[in-house]
DNA sequence: TCGGTCACG
DNA sequence: ACGTACGTGACCGAT
């Protein structure tokens, strides 16, 4: 039998570390838990790769220590512990109670004493003894090969574990002599002196030859290097006060019993009670069912019918005799435009749902006698995630109205920055329930399962859980929603479009592949050509895609500069290799290489593989939860990065086109959205006076900061101020100014201190944003679109100026974004309510295309810009310019 | 699964 | 002293 294994943790730092490493998190409520959940999460992983009898937590007590009796001085350069971090000690506490976890904190000594003292005495006791700290100074414990030390790397769930052997190979010195290399070297950290002079390097090379700094003394005549034999003679006390110091001690008076430390289960009440309080919902879904009383209360309360013939009449009976349902599809596979539609949950008023089968291949039945329920506007439908369920629809040619709420759509309003709106998610926050995840469902990785592989009557119970809680999680999300004023964004703008959006996926957009085919031998005989060139040109066959064998070529074998390292290693990014430029005939190769590769892998095989077989038509995903701005996302493909900007890549827009000859794409592209909203936002009366005037705003910011009338501005001045432009709506830097234009920080600086000056409304906005979102805790769009910026409120400088220019950046994106939405929508109705044929197909985020049926033409292209323009009133005007072609490389 | 890179607004 | 432009997604190699 193995032997029984005990482990220590240091509190105090691995919660310092977690603190950290993950950025500023809070609660609703303002409560900080970053740290705390950091701690969690490595206490789980931990758990999870050890096999651990034993546990106890350490904890350094407040107040001096025998250190600080020998040495006052000792720690005293530490900062003390902000704010956001010393709450969470007790948070922390609080849930190490609930595991029944043990902790242990004693007056006048530290956190590693405890631990130094613990694991004297399970190795006395025969254990493994396993120590968890962000702190090398724990290395000097290992003084058998019973004990593991378990440092944290960068980020917060990597470990590195040191064992006795490990130390001795890696530094030549054992763990005990750490305390003597402490002696020698001192640290800065605890504001330990040791000897000046001495660094690691010096240090490990006296302790391997004399073996302890008594030694080193006894001996001292042998020292080889005058200045170290000088300054240990001159600093002896301070070696040996510095040893002490640094010695971690074993005989804190504990008394404890190992019994008490014995891993115990859980009081899963108390914990998970605390996991809600504190929002932390993926340590949540950790909890082991049977642990979750209230899961198990909801998925076995929730009961359902289960219809498998043809015998619609109760559930017609109810939907005749009420006013609301929400609903739910089944596919098979997570492809819901092309996977078959195994079964659909209705959930009528409070009635228990309904699951109908479509196996005894009734489909046709179901859309005969449930069309008109679906398309009448008087009966309102709910669910969650409605996108998906409306395409399901459109599949049977049914076109939904009276969408009444979305409950997915509902938390992404209140607060967009999570990265999860599943209905467990949910049902967890606002009701104390719970439900599986799809994942636990069925599975992930090489043992997924599909829907089809379910049981009907899984499939039925699960649908019927999920419609029970989207129907019970509805009232409070909105409640919510109107308290925070949100009702015009949601229920006028963000619910319409899941609809728009559902249409638009549906659609689809049509592909030339022939085309796409041609351009991509194109661009693969040129890659060709360019990787012998570049063989030939390195004297040697590398992965040209291996940015780090690409390194070591051009920077170990042709020995050209670095310009910059990444973590891992060199940079061989497009900046660095344009710094490179002349230095060698390798670079400009290397750069058209990489630029052929991305548009033949991405973009030619990638679209490639997106196509329809038989429609030839591309059906990209829009996502209406993902980004913290309110921009919607595209994926699979992700149709709003085609190129454009080079010649070479924009001609993929070719095999863009109409779905038949009959049609042509219209194509409406916002003029300078960002900056009128700032003109808008800001009312400062220079930019809005520019956009009035429909000045080329460029020129005209040149004019400004340069001082100079605007004939005489030159395309490079021109160019300048564009970038500066776009420095104002990102949050200014001259640190980021001056990279984007490789010019100096002061240029730089000079050029947005010119900016400011001369618009000095933008000024006052930046500034009153940022004191704004400090002070509410969130910052907001025109439409109430809200974002929390809790970065504001860090100590941490990066962090607050990364906060700083969200409060700045968010208005400005998030309304424009409000605005296109807007314009989505009322397109969207008009040409249905014109009954045209014309189609919405895409949004590039300033930009809109129009599927446009030829006769169609000049009604579209007025309705567009007019739409558009008009969607959102501002202080200046919108501007919208208009193009046709007969695919997408004509439209711009 | 993550980091580097690069495509877009 | 700090070390950054805002918002996304896809692909690749390395781990």
């Amino acid at each position: 039998m193995s032997e029984e294994k005990l482990m220590v943790i240091d509190g105090n730092s691995l919660l310092h570390r977690a603190f950290y490493a993950l950025p500023l998190l809070s609660t609703k409520d303002g409560i900080y838990t970053n740290g705390v959940y950091g701690f969690l999460t490595m206490l789980h992983k931990i758990q999870e790769d050890y096999d651990i009898d034993y546990i106890c937590v350490a904890f350094d007590k407040k107040g001096p220590t025998f250190r600080h009796e020998a040495f006052e001085q000792y720690k005293a350069n530490r900062d003390s512990t902000p704010n956001e971090l010393a709450l969470q000690f007790s948070i922390l506490k609080e849930i190490l109670n609930a595991m029944n976890i043990r902790q242990i904190e004693l007056e006048g000594y530290e956190a590693d004493d405890i631990a130094g003292t613990l694991s004297r005495i399970g190795e006395e006791n025969g254990m493994e003894v396993i120590l968890v700290t962000g702190d090398k100074d724990y290395l000097q414990l290992l003084s058998s090969d019973n004990i593991k030390v378990l440092i944290t790397k960068k980020g917060i769930t990597e470990l590195e574990e040191y064992s006795r052997d490990k130390i001795i190979e890696e530094y030549g010195i054992t763990p005990e002599q750490f305390i003597d290399l402490k002696g020698l070297m001192g640290d800065k950290s605890d504001n330990i002196p040791g000897i000046p002079g001495i660094g690691e390097k010096t240090g490990i090379k006296l302790l391997k030859q004399f073996g302890s700094i008594e030694n080193i003394y006894d001996n001292i005549d042998e020292v080889g290097g005058k200045k170290t034999k000088e300054a240990l003679i001159e600093h002896k006390n301070i070696a040996f006060l510095s040893k002490k110091l640094g010695e971690i001690i074993k005989n804190v008076p504990i008394q404890i019993s190992m019994e008490e430390l014995k891993i115990k289960e859980p009081d899963w009440n108390k914990l998970v009670e605390l996991y809600k309080k504190f929002e932390f919902n993926s340590l949540l879904s950790k909890i082991p069912d049977s642990k979750l009383k209230i899961q198990e209360e909801s998925s076995h309360k929730v009961k359902y019918k289960l219809i498998k013939d043809n015998k619609f009449r109760d559930i017609i009976d109810e939907l005749d005799s009420n006013e609301e349902f929400g609903f739910k599809f089944v596919f098979e596979h997570e492809n819901y435009m092309k996977s078959s539609m195994l079964g659909i949950g209705i959930k009528i008023a409070d009635n228990s749902p309904y699951y109908i089968d479509f196996s005894e291949n009734n489909i046709d039945v179901f859309i005969t006698t449930f069309k008109k329920y679906f398309e009448s506007k008087d009966i309102k439908k709910y669910g969650h995630m409605m996108k998906v369920d409306i395409i399901g629809l459109l599949r049977m040619d049914i076109h939904i109205k009276g969408i009444e709420f979305d409950t997915m759509i509902g938390e992404y309003i209140l607060d967009p920055a999570q990265s999860n709106y599943s209905v467990n998610q949910l049902a967890m926050k606002y009701l104390n329930s719970s439900c599986k995840e799809e994942e636990q469902l069925l599975g992930k990785g090489k043992h997924k399962k599909t829907y089809g592989d379910l049981s009907v009557e899984t499939r039925a119970k699960y649908v019927s859980t999920i419609l029970d809680l989207v129907y019970r999680v509805k009232k409070p999300i909105r409640e919510k929603i109107k308290e925070l004023k949100m009702d015009c964004l949601y229920y006028e703008v963000e619910l319409p479009l899941v609809e728009v959006l559902a249409d638009m996926e549906y659609n689809g957009f049509k592909v030339d592949l022939e085309v796409l085919k041609q351009l991509g031998d194109e661009f693969e005989s040129q890659i060709n050509n360019l990787t012998n060139e570049i063989y030939e040109l390195a004297g040697q066959e590398f992965n040209i895609n291996s940015p780090k064998q690409l390194g070591e070529v051009l920077f170990d074998k042709l020995k050209l500069p670095v310009i910059k390292r990444t973590k891992t290693g060199y940079s061989t990014d497009a900046e660095v290799l344009d710094k490179l430029r002349g230095q060698h005939e390798i670079i400009e190769k290397i750069l058209k290489y990489r630029q052929l590769v991305k548009l033949k892998t991405t973009y030619i095989d990638g679209l490639i593989n997106l196509v329809d077989e038989k429609t030839h038509k591309i059906h990209s995903s829009f996502n209406q939860t993902v980004t913290n701005t309110g921009r919607i996302s595209s994926t699979e493909p992700n149709l709003q990065n085609i190129p454009i900007k080079t010649e070479e890549g924009r001609k993929i827009r070719k095999a863009f086109v109409p779905k038949s000859k009959d049609y042509v794409l219209v194509d409406g592209d916002y003029s300078q959205i960002e900056l009128r909203v700032l003109a808008h936002l800001s009312k400062d009366p220079k930019l809005m006076e520019a956009f009035f005037r429909d000045e080329d705003i460029h020129t005209k910011t040149a004019s400004e900061i340069f001082g100079i009338p605007k004939d005489e501005v030159t395309p490079a001045m021109r160019n300048k101020a564009k970038a500066v432009n776009f420095g104002i709506i990102y949050g200014i830097s001259d640190y980021g100014l001056s990279r984007d234009l490789n010019i100096p920080r002061k240029e730089a600086k000079e050029y947005i201190d010119n900016y400011l000056e001369n618009y000095k409304m933008v000024k006052k906005y930046m500034e009153d944003i940022i004191e704004i979102g400090r002070k509410k805790g969130y910052v907001e769009t025109i439409l109430n679109r809200r974002r929390y910026v809790p970065e504001l409120k860090s100590k941490n400088f990066n962090v607050r100026s990364f906060g700083e220019r969200i409060a700045m950046n968010t208005p400005i994106q998030g309304s424009a974004a409000d605005i296109i939405k807007v314009a989505m929508v009322k397109i969207y109705k008009e040409l249905k309510d014109r009954n045209l044929r014309s189609k919405l197909i895409l949004q590039v985020h300033d930009e809109l295309i129009i599927e446009t049926h030829k006769n169609e033409l000049e009604e579209v292209k007025q309705l567009m810009k007019n739409i558009m323009e008009n969607a959102i009133k501002l202080d200046v005007p919108l501007k919208v310019e208009i193009k046709v072609g007969d695919n997408w490389y004509e439209t711009q």
